[in-house]
This record gives structure tokens, sequence and C-alpha cells, in this order.
DNA sequence: TATGAATGAGATTTCATTCAT
DNA sequence: AATGAATGAAATCTCATTCAT
């Protein structure tokens, strides 16, 4: 089946990508672990950017951490979903922060991981404008708001690869409280 | 002088690697950056990866972000001058989120983002800790709230890096507000 | 029909050889240019080579020059006749020039591009033979004018597809003239 | 010596080129043709084409064929030395000629082949317009005569690597007498 | 200290050809 | 007859590193 065999060669990019980071990726290596011959594998993509361009979207599909619920439960839960996440999607995550990297020098990937990176401050946007609704409150911040709470997700996955030490649990709940009190009393200038 | 030129390299190397990126450096485009033969790039650095760790020092010794001042005042000061530095050191910033992907796969460079990102945090929390003080409230929380914010800035730099739309000034407005709020009032559940 | 879809191989092959070149020219790029698989280009020629001989053998039929008229009449014909066929036949011109690069070290191209230039050669030396017949000259100088005559026939063909400002058709009356007046006085030592 | 290793590379390259022809000429095989890594080919010329380009330079240096001697004399001298060249410099004339076929799809080393061929072409017309002062005749012609009979030596060129029975020499004694004779009695439409 | 020539391994990519369907 | 997936070899090029001077 010839999906099948793409499939094949696009999950065995992320397993290598994810495994031996972005430099020490070879096609080779892709092509061994996906059990094909090398040539195959620009058979189905083109070049090695477009094979990782399609393990970007991958990625980028699977950073998502919403709930179904709405307002300060759907936040609520968002933020255990992410806890769970930490823990469960470590290797996308790694490779998603590794294409951050890439993408600062690498147009494609870059405006992929940008697309990314808005629709999820959107999504926290989002969250963040019902809860400010539900407490009959200005909606004008929640744009900012939703800048430093993805921003703060961004940076607990960070520390949580970086650093086995990590409490990850205790900073989003940190996170979680700062983020609601924010909501609840927007009056503090900087 | 001797010391002159392994700065000079130095130097070369960390503008190259931010100009064109980690993966797209080679030491022939340094040595060509900073004017001298290629072979001395190596008798000054054992390999290329040592020259990689030396810039990676320079890289985290311009990551801090703190005032003299103590408590809620050295808090806003340090925000302030982190709105400041994501302007000015872009391309310090730009390297530094590189170095961290890079890091996540090689030993050396993962720990010395591991030290640096530890720093930062210990100095964070040490405000917090300040700023508890001040209000003569539980001290505990300190840690949480660190990893929350520092994550937070991590994630702000990434967005600005990365989108040219981000705000990134009222995202630290928030972060800021968020984060003194928490400080005022730690009776949050998760 | 079968042969149907064999010529239309052979044209697409035409087609992209004198638009590409031979060393750019895939078996690939073949078949979309026929529109057909891939693997049915060798269904009906069992490699590469045997479709570019089976090519070679379609281009060097092009390659007449001469009319029905015979004598001086038919030479000064086949001079005018030459002088529309370099225009006309540009990629015709631009293939076979190419095919004699490519003969030099194909044997079997080689062949077939020396069994062409002996058959022009010798259908000059036709025309040659008779307009000496015609002036009651001593036949024995026509093999060794027509192999200057078609010589300058190829070199002018090279000249005018190598050099956009080159003046084909003085040339060709030129040597039109040079031929005919070596006939009527072939007494000229070297 | 580093001039000498390039010359070395430079002369393995023509070796290799003329024995092989283009398409089946390696980098790998120049290098061990040179007796040197294959790297250190890439280090003195950027790329194949930069390598080819040298080598066509040196190749179209070694196509004159001019005395000193002017005139009628410079002409028939020409001639002799051509005869001469045809057998010692085979393997020149034969890159040469699978150069033009390859000048014809790429750019760069046609625009190389198009100004040798314009030069040598301005050579034949330089002499051709010292026999016709000679004679005191009306220069006008020379360049379309020069035309045809550079285009005559390259279509003899290619004829004599062609065909091991082309009779080379009468083609140029041949082509000799129609030049002179031409030059002669420049009164024939075509 | 400093140079830059030289090496050799490895990466991406292309491509004619084969083969199961 | 026809498809197109699959193979494997080879080509170009890059690059960190070494070494003689």
């Amino acid at each position: 089946m010839p999906t099948d065999t793409r499939q094949k060669i696009l999950q065995a990019a992320f397993q290598v990508l994810s495994r031996e980071g972005y430099e020490n990726t070879s096609i080779k290596e892709i092509a061994e672990q996906a059990g094909v011959a090398q040539g195959l594998v620009h058979y189905y993509f083109k070049s090695k950017q477009q094979l990782v361009l399609a393990v970007l979207m991958s990625v980028c599909a699977q950073m998502n951490v919403y709930d179904t619920s709405q307002g300060r439960a759907g936040a609520l839960a968002a933020f255990e979903n992410f806890k769970r996440l930490l823990v469960e999607k470590r290797d996308v995550h790694s490779l998603y922060v590794e294409l951050i990297g890439v993408g600062l020098h690498d147009p494609e990937v870059g405006a992929g991981i940008r697309n990314d990176i808005s629709a999820n401050r959107g999504g926290v946007e989002d969250l963040a404008r019902q809860v400010l609704a539900e407490r009959e409150a200005d909606p004008t911040p929640a744009r900012a708001i939703a800048s430093a709470v993805w921003g703060a997700i961004l940076g607990i996955i960070v520390q949580h690869l970086v650093d086995p030490e990590f409490k990850a649990d205790e900073a989003v709940d940190a996170l979680a409280a700062m983020s609601l009190s924010a909501v609840y009393q927007n009056n503090q200038g900087a």
C-alpha cells in the first residue's frame, strides 16, 4: 500500500529526529528505521526539508492542550491536561523545541512554528476571554494574558525537558493560580 | 596578544552562529569572519564543540535580567529590564534558544543550558521570596512561582523571536501583574 | 495501439533530449512528457541507451539536405534548402551535435553518427561528381571536395547553434560559391 | 606547492574528460588520476562546473591554427598546421567537440565555446582579408568566407574524430583550394 | 602562534532499472 | 500493456580535523 509506506517513513523520521536530534539525523538512518531503501525516502519526500516539514505538521498537531470544557473549568482542565502531556509527549515536545531553534534560520520551518504558536496562543486567549466573561470583567487583557500564559507553557516544557529535577507539576499549578488570579483582578500596573 | 586572538575567534563564532544558525555554521566561515586561518581555530579550541561551549558560556552570561533593587521594586525593574533586552539582545536570545534545542541531544551543551536555567530560576526565586517577605506571607510557593515566571520569560523570548507581530511589551506587563498578584494572595488550589 | 505508445515515447524522448540536453534527461522526465508510467519506457526500450539510439535514428533521418534536382542546379537547391533547415530544424541539429559528442565515447551512438556522416558526405560527393561531369572535368577530387563541403555544413550548423549573431546565410552563400568555383577549376595545389 | 597541485588536478581532469567523456567523468576519478583526495578537488574548484570551465579554457587555448606568416603564405601555413594538429591534438579536439555539445545546454560552457569560435573565425577572417588585399579585391566577403572556412575546419575535425577512414589530408587540401580560389574570384551569386 | 593545503568520512540527492500487480 | 513502488549504486559536495611548514 503506497500510503502505508509513506506513513512508515514519516513515523520513522519522527522517531529518529526526536531520538537523535535534528542535526544528527540522516536520511540513511531514517530509511533504516523505516526498513526501506534510502532512495525511497526521496520518492515520497522530494527533499529532507519536505520530510521535516511533514513531521513538523504532525508534531504541531500534538501540541494542543485544550479540553472541551469552557471558561474557568476549561482552563483548569487544560492545565491538568498539560501536566499529563508533559510526561506522555516528552518526545513530541523535545522535537518541537528543537524545531523552534531550527525555524529561527529556516523560513519554512519557521513559518510552521509561528503558525502553531499563534494558533495555540489564540486558543489560550479564547479561554481567557471566557473566564473574563464569566467574571463580567473587561476582556481587553485577554490577549496579553494569553501571551504570558502560553509563553509560560513553552517555558515549562523547556525546563521539564532540560532539567530532570524540575518540578513541573508545582510550576503548572502556580501558573494556573497566577493566571486565574490575574483574570480576577486585572487592575495592577506594571 | 594570544588572548586577543582567542577573543576574536570567540566573537566571530558568536556572530556567525547567531546569524547563520547552528547547523549552517562551519569552522571555515568562523575563521573567515575572524580573519584568521582555519587551522588557528583548532589551535585555540580543540573541537567545534569546545568552541560552541565557550560561546554558550558568554551567551548565558548575557541572559541575566536582574536589577540591583530588591523586592517588589527589584521585580518591577527586572521586568522593565527584560522588555529592553528583548530588543537589544535579540541575537543573544536567538542563539540561546537554538542552543536549548542543541542541548537536548548534546550532553555538554545540555549541561550548560541546564545550569543557566537553574541559575536564572534561582534568581527569580530570590526576588519572589523577597516580595513574599515584604508581604509577610508564606515563602513556600516562591520556587513554584519562579518556575512559572522564568518559564514565561523563556516563552516570551521565543514568541518575540518567532513572530514579528507578537506584542512583547503587553505580554511582559501581563506577566508582571500576574506574578505580583500571585505573590499577594497565595491561596490557590489547582 | 502498441506502436502508437512506442511512437509517443520516442517523440517525447526527442523533445526532452533536445530541450534539456543529453545529460539532464532522465527516463522519468521522458515518461512524464509522454504521459505514461516510467516502467513502460523500459517495456518498449530495454535501456536508456536503446531509446537514445532509436531517437538518434530519427534525428539522422532528418539531416538530409538534398533536392531532387541534379548537378549544379541540385547543388544550389541543396544549399538553399540548408539555409531553410537551419531555422526549421534547430532542435534536430542541436540534438545531432550533442550526440556527436556523446558518440565519441559511446560506440553504438558513435557508429550511428559515423554512418550518417558517411551517408551525407556520400550524397554531397554524388552531387559534386555530377557537377564535375557537367563540366567534363576530372571526377577524382569529388570525394575530397565533399569532405570539405560536408564539413563546412556541420561547422555552419554548430556556429548557428552557438552564436545568435552568426550570419548563417552569408556563410552558406560563400560556401556555395567556394565549392562551385572549386569544381570549376580544380587545378590549385595547396 | 599550491599551484602545483591545482595544475595537477587540472591536467588530470583534462585526461579523464577526454579519455572517458564528459558524462562518464566523476570527481572521484579525477582525484584518483591526480593522486589526491576527492575533497581536494573541491578545495581548488568550487564545483565540477568550475573545474570543467577551467579545462575548457585550456582546451580553447590549444585550438589555434595560425602561423606567423601573413596573407596567402599564412593561409597555406595554417592549413598545413591544421593537418598536423588533427593528429597531434586528437584528444584536445575530442574534448572540444564534446564541450560544444555540453555548451548547448550549459550557459557558462556555451559562452566559453562561443567566444572561442568567434575568436577563431575572426583569425580566419583576418587572413582572408590579407589575401584579398594582396589581390586588390573587395574585402567585403572576408567575413562570410571565414564563416564557411572555419565551419569546414570544425566539420573536418568532427569527421576525423568520428571516422577512422576519413581522409583528412585531402579534405584540408580541397578546403585550401576552395577557399583560395574563392578569394581569387568572388564574383559568383548563390 | 599561525597558515592553509590535504584528508576522508558522510550527507543529500538523482537515476536507471526491476518487479509485483 | 501498463503501472508506479522499490532498489541500490553512484555522484556531487561539505566539513571537522590534521599536519607540515
